[in-house]
RNA sequence: GCGCCGGUAGCUCAGGGGAUAGAGCAGGGGACUUCUAAUCCUCAGGUCGCAGGUUCGAAUCCUGCCCGGCGCGCCA
C-alpha cells in the first residue's frame, strides 16, 4: 500500500539523483520504518546513509540531493532531511482512510497473510502421560499455541501436535505405581515402588481405571496385569491432560504416541537408514548416533544394550515419521533444558537427508513459580507440583496466558500465582480486556440509540483529524507489520505488547473524544474508527488466545474506602 | 571446564546497528453532571553488568571478564 508508494517514489528519486551523488550501483533498495517519536513523520528512511556511508560522502547532502529529486505525489505532503540523515516522510491522511476501510472489509482477516500453501507441524506441551500438566508445562502451552495461530494467521497451514512419551523407564515406574495403588483400592497389600510416583493423583488414577476396568485386573497373569495398569492409567491420565489443555484454550489436531513407533518398526527402520549412511554404529553391545559428525561432543545411545531404544533413538524415528507425513516445515517448543539436544535432532534431520532448516526448535528459558514472593517448590514424583488446572482455577486461563506471553521466550520470567491472581486491577490483561469491552460497549450505546452505522464508504473519514483519533488510526496501520514480525521472529509476547499499546491509544482517544454525539457525521467516523480498533484488538488476543469480552462488570470499590488499600491487599 | 540464555528506571520487563533508550507496577500531584474512572493527564525516576574493539553512528555487533539460570547420561 503506501509504503510500496514510498518506497517507489524514492528509489526514483535515488536513480535520478545517484549520477550526482558518487554512489556505486547497485543502489541500495529503501527501506522503511515507522519513527518511534512523533515529529519525524509518518514515515522514515536511513537509505541516504547507506549510500552515503557506501560512497564515503555526506549523509546530510545525500540525503538533501534525494529529497531534492523526489517527484511531487499527491499522498507525500512533505518530505525533510532530519538528524544525521534521515529522510522524514509525511503523508496524507488518505492511507490512514485506506487502512480503515480495508479493516471494515476484511474484517477478522486484517493482518492475515495470503494462503503460502506451506505445512507446518507445531509440537508441543509432550508432557509424560504419567499424571496431570503441571504449571511447569504452562508456558510452552502458551508459546506452542500461540505460535500455531500466528502461524495459521500468517497463511501456513499448520497442524499441531502432542507427543506422548508412553514407553520407556518412567512409564514403568509410574506403572507400577498405578498397580499398586489399584491393589491398595482393593483391600490388597502394595507399596508403590521408591522410585515410583507417590502422588495421590496416581490413587486417583487407580481409582478411575478400577472403575472403568473392574476388579479383575488384580487376578491376571502379573505380567499382563501390570501392562494393563500402566496402559490403563496413561489413558486416562491423557485424557485428563487433553481436558486441561481444553480448558487452558489448547487444542490439538493429533497427539502421537511414542509406543506407536516401536509397534511399526519405525525405530529399527530409522536407525538401519541412517546406518546406511554409516551415521550408525554398536559399540559397547549399544547402536549409537554419530552425533559428533553434527558438532556434538560426543556419539549418543540410541539402542541400548538390552535392547531397549532411549528417548533419542525415538526422536530419530520420530523426525522421520513426521517428514513422511509430508511437513514442509517442523517446528519444537522446547524448555532450555533441552537446548543440548536441538543440534542432535536437527543433525538426524540432517543424516536423513532432509534440510536441517526445516527442522526449527523454539527454545524458552524456565519459569519461576512463585507464591506471594516465596518459591513454589515441585517434584511430580513426590507429588507435591501446583498442576496447571490449580493455576487456571486460581488465576483464570486468560490471565495465565497473558502474563506467561508477556516475555521474550529467551528470557526467564518469574510467575508469582498469587500476584497475578489478585491483579484484578493491575493485570494488564484485564486492562486490554476491558479496552476492547469499552468499545463494544459503545457500539451498543450507539445502537441502542437507534443509531446505524452507515457503509464505510459513506463517512467522512476527513473528520477524524485530532491527536488521539490519529495516533489511532496509525497503530491500527501498524497492526499487520506487528503481527508479521511476531510470526517470523516466533516472538507471540509482541503481540501482548502491541494489544497493550493498542488499548493505551484507545483508552487515550476515549477519553477525548465523545464517539456517540449530536454530531451525525462525526459520530459515524468515530463509530467506524472504534469498531475497527475492537477488531484489531480482537485479533491481536485471539492470536495469543486470550478471550475479548463483549462486557466486564465495573469493579466498584464497594467498601468506599478511599485509596482502596484498606484491606490490605 | 565447555555450551545455551539472561543482566536496561525502586520492581517486572520491551527495544537487539540509527535521532532525545520506552511501557506497566510502585511513588508524588491532578481529572468522574460523561459512551464503563478496570480509565485518563502530569511529575519524578537510567554508569543499558564491567572493560576494550568495529562503525559516520553501539543498549544493539565482536572479544575478554563478572553475576544469575539451564544443560553437558545406555534419564525423560
Amino acid at each position: 500500500m503506501i509504503e510500496e508508494r514510498l518506497v517507489t517514489l524514492l528509489a526514483e528519486a535515488i536513480a535520478k539523483a545517484a549520477p550526482s551523488l558518487g554512489a556505486a550501483t547497485p543502489l541500495p533498495v529503501p527501506e522503511l520504518q515507522r519513527p518511534r517519536q512523533k515529529g519525524f513523520g509518518d514515515f522514515t528512511t536511513n537509505v541516504a546513509m547507506v549510500i552515503a556511508s557506501q560512497a564515503g560522502v555526506d549523509p546530510r547532502a545525500t540525503a538533501a540531493a534525494i529529497v531534492e529529486a523526489l517527484p511531487s505525489a499527491a499522498f507525500l505532503a512533505k518530505a525533510e532531511v532530519a538528524g544525521p540523515g534521515f529522510i522524514n516522510l509525511w503523508t496524507t491522511d488518505e492511507w490512514l482512510h485506506d487502512v480503515m476501510r480495508q479493516i471494515a472489509v476484511e474484517g477478522d482477516r486484517y493482518g492475515a497473510g495470503a494462503p503460502t500453501g506451506r505445512r507446518i507441524q507445531v509440537e508441543f506441551v509432550s508432557a509424560n502421560p504419567t499424571g496431570p500438566l503441571t504449571i511447569g508445562h504452562a508456558r510452552n502451552a502458551a508459546i506452542g499455541d500461540a505460535l500455531a495461530r500466528l502461524l495459521t494467521f500468517a497463511g501456513h497451514e499448520v497442524e499441531r501436535e502432542y507427543y506422548f512419551n508412553d514407553a520407556g523407564g518412567q512409564m514403568d515406574r509410574f506403572g507400577a505405581s498405578v498397580e499398586a495403588r489399584y491393589l491398595e483400592a482393593l483391600g490388597r497389600d502394595a507399596e508403590v515402588p521408591e522410585d515410583g510416583y507417590h502422588g495421590d493423583y496416581v490413587a486417583d488414577l487407580a481409582r478411575e481405571v478400577l472403575a472403568s476396568e473392574g476388579p479383575g485386573l488384580a487376578d491376571l497373569p502379573e505380567e499382563e496385569r501390570f501392562v494393563r495398569l500402566r496402559e490403563g492409567g496413561a489413558g486416562i491420565a491423557m485424557e485428563h491432560i487433553r481436558a486441561t489443555l481444553a480448558r487452558f484454550g489448547v487444542t490439538f489436531d493429533s497427539y502421537f504416541l511414542e509406543a506407536s513407533l516401536l509397534e511399526r518398526g519405525e525405530i529399527a527402520h530409522a536407525i538401519e537408514r541412517l546406518r546406511e549412511g554409516g551415521f550408525v554404529y554398536d559399540a559397547e553391545g549399544a547402536t549409537w548416533f554419530r552425533s559428533t559428525a553434527f558438532g556434538d561432543d560426543k556419539d549418543r545411545v540410541a539402542i541400548r544394550s538390552d535392547g531397549t531404544h532411549t528417548y533419542f533413538g525415538a526422536d530419530i524415528a520420530y523426525v522421520l515419521d513426521k517428514f513422511s507425513r509430508g511437513f514442509d516445515h517442523l517446528i519444537y517448543v522446547w524448555g532450555a533444558d533441552h537446548h543440548g539436544d536441538v543440534a542432535r535432532v536437527r543433525g538426524v534431520a540432517t543424516a536423513l537427508g532432509f534440510d536441517a532448516d526445516r527442522v526449527e526448535i523454539v527454545l524458552y528459558q524456565f519459569v519461576s513459580f512463585l507464591r506471594g514472593g516465596q518459591p513454589v517448590k515441585m517434584s511430580k514424583r513426590a507429588g507435591t507440583f501446583v498442576s496447571l488446572d490449580e493455576l487456571i482455577d486460581e488465576v483464570g486461563a486468560d490471565a495465565a496466558r497473558f502474563h506467561l506471553l508477556l516475555f521474550s521466550n529467551d528470557r526467564p520470567m518469574n510467575f508469582d500465582i498469587a500476584e497475578v491472581a489478585r491483579q484484578t486491577l493491575e493485570n494488564p490483561v484485564y486492562y486490554v480486556q476491558y479496552g476492547h469491552a469499552r468499545i463494544a460497549s459503545i457500539l451498543r450505546r450507539a445502537s441502542d440509540e437507534g443509531i446505524e452505522l452507515r457503509p464505510i464508504e459513506d463517512a467522512d473519514l476527513t473528520l477524524l483529524a485530532s491527536e488521539p483519533e490519529q495516533d489511532l488510526m496509525r497503530a491500527l496501520a501498524d497492526g499487520p507489520g506487528t503481527i508479521a514480525i511476531a510470526a517470523e521472529h516466533r516472538a507471540p509476547h509482541r503481540l501482548t505488547h502491541a494489544a497493550q499499546d493498542l488499548a493505551a491509544t484507545f483508552h487515550r482517544f476515549y477519553t477525548e473524544c465523545r464517539v456517540v454525539s449530536d454530531d451525525d457525521s462525526l459520530t459515524q467516523a468515530r463509530l467506524w474508527l472504534s469498531s475497527a480498533t475492537k477488531q484489531v484488538l480482537g485479533t491481536l488476543l485471539d492470536l495469543v488466545g486470550v478471550s475479548a469480552p463483549e462486557r466486564m462488570d465495573r469493579l466498584d470499590d464497594a467498601d468506599g474506602s478511599v485509596g482502596g488499600a484498606a484491606d490490605g491487599g
